[in-house]
DNA sequence: TAAAAATACTCCATAGGTATTTTAT
DNA sequence: ATAAAATACCTATGGAGTATTTTTA
């Protein structure tokens, strides 16, 4: 079986041209350098060398596989290399789950940032749901993503990135676009536009919770899945919608955002990942997320 | 000191994900596998697997390692496959040195005749002196020559490859034109032109001596390198020359190539090579010279 | 508790050392 | 006569085996 040793002594030897000096080169004794030159030969199927006794020199087949021999140690050192800088963090794939909302807010910057950061990082980014997100973060096909809470599952560690108010969507021509602020109550006849459950419950109960406790239940006229779509269905005047303040960053016109009046649970973006499964690119990622979070101050038409 | 044992190990154990049934495809037991990886993963410097006791899974390094691990074997296996060709002549590099006038007769044929045969050698071609291609061939630094004999240095192995009859090259409106065969007498007040000695000491002797035997010295009024140039002085009416007769193959107008009348040594061109260095390429090559040759015929206008 | 990897130890194959011979200059 | 590689033989490192422990699902 050949090994690098045996490549190692027939490079010295190849380069010196002489095995007494190789094998000081190599901090050996010169017969068992012989022995193993000879088993590689045996082992390649060809001489490497014209030994004359005296004299020693490649045979044509041994200059080839010098040449050769050399890209072996180069592809070596480069495998050795890379695995160190994956290792570090350096190089890598990364792969991002995030719900659309948090493309309206934290997320470019935090790419941004990450980008600068490590740019031999490859990466890979995925607009899910929350719970698709958490399903391929189980499977390991997501390293980490940006969901909406809640989410309660003790594999995964989280970190909020993201607060803001909650705000009524509204038709441009509405009555209550004049309002500076709208009480939740008076949107207790109007038809409304939420997301299906199943792909943000988290939010969809916190809506519906808010219109409890203001003696309603939203009258839902259509569900859609992107929040441009709620948003387009509100311009056309289908319902109003309550949604995070973010959305105003799309600029959609013919919409109107109000702050409610009441003290609304805040919408948060949370990023999570698998405690055990931080490998060092996941490890930069979180880093240059925190190192971002400070700088964040949730918007708020209140304060 | 990493060995390719180490990677051979490494890769089953990363294509198995389980240290068992990798064993168990190596033929080995399971923990010295164990050992052989955590030695490798210390001297990397870096993780290769996670290892929660249960589930074996790659590192992100290790992922990055693996790929760039199949790359080393690669190159192993081709520099092996190459070697073994080189060692059957099949690629290679093949440097051959040449008279100018070879170039004028079997070196076109024998070119064409090997690059079919061989097409992944490498020719390098070397115009150069009969003696100048001795000195590179003891250096190494040339495969075989196409020189000018004699040739009698016991190290060196030989095959003539071509003869011819000398001829005189003469100026076209020259009297001596008219004949159809020259008597090498009536060239004795003739202004001569020759190869210094030192670059053709063969055909020059055999030049001087041809004219002693017909009791006169030739007058040189000229010497000239290249036979192209001795062609052309010829053509200048400067002088006549003796000549090989494939110069015939220059067509250069103005020269007119006639036969001697007397018997006259031929001109001959020899392939030479040291007979201790001949690599399988070298080989492959004397084999297409020899096929070659029989079917060359002197050629010989006395015929 | 069952499956899988890590530890602890033992052994022997073989890489490497020493002494000597062979051979070519 | 000398320098250099090959051969013969010996030594001991470390790779691989067996038995056992540890850990987690």
């Amino acid at each position: 079986m050949i090994e690098l040793r045996h490549l190692r002594y027939f490079m010295a030897v190849a380069e010196e041209l002489h095995f007494g000096r190789a094998a000081e080169r190599l901090h050996m004794a010169q017969p068992p350098l012989s022995q193993q030159i000879r088993q590689l030969e045996t082992e390649l199927g060809f001489d490497l060398f014209h030994r004359t006794r005296r004299r020693v020199e490649l045979t044509e087949a041994g200059q080839i596989f010098f040449k050769e021999c050399r890209k072996i140690f180069q592809q070596l050192d480069l495998a050795i290399q890379k695995g160190q800088q994956a290792s570090r963090g350096e190089i890598g794939q990364l792969s991002i789950g995030f719900v659309s909302s948090a493309a309206y807010n934290v997320l470019p910057e935090i790419l941004q940032s990450f980008r600068t950061q490590a740019p031999d990082v490859t990466l890979e980014l995925q607009e899910l749901t929350s719970d698709q997100q958490l399903t391929r973060l189980r499977a390991g096909r997501l390293d980490v993503g940006f969901v909406r809470p809640p989410m309660t599952d003790e594999q995964f560690a989280s970190m909020t990135v993201f607060q803001e108010d909650l705000a009524v969507a509204l038709p441009a021509h509405h009555p209550l676009a004049a309002e500076a602020m709208v009480p939740l109550r008076s949107l207790a006849s109007e038809p409304f536009i939420l997301f299906p459950r199943p792909l943000a419950p988290g939010l969809y109960d916190q809506i519906i919770s808010l219109c409890q406790r203001a003696d309603f239940s939203p009258r839902v006229v259509q569900e859609a899945i992107q929040m441009q779509t709620i948003v387009s269905l509100v311009a056309a005047e289908i319902g109003v919608a309550i949604v995070p303040l973010s959305l105003e960053n799309l600029k959609r016109t013919g919409v109107i955002y109000r702050p409610l009046q009441e003290e609304t649970p805040q919408a948060a973006i949370a990023l999570i990942w698998q405690k055990e499964q931080v490998s060092p690119t996941i490890q930069r990622f979180l880093d240059v997320v925190k190192a971002i979070i400070p700088a964040q101050h949730s918007p708020n038409l209140k304060g």
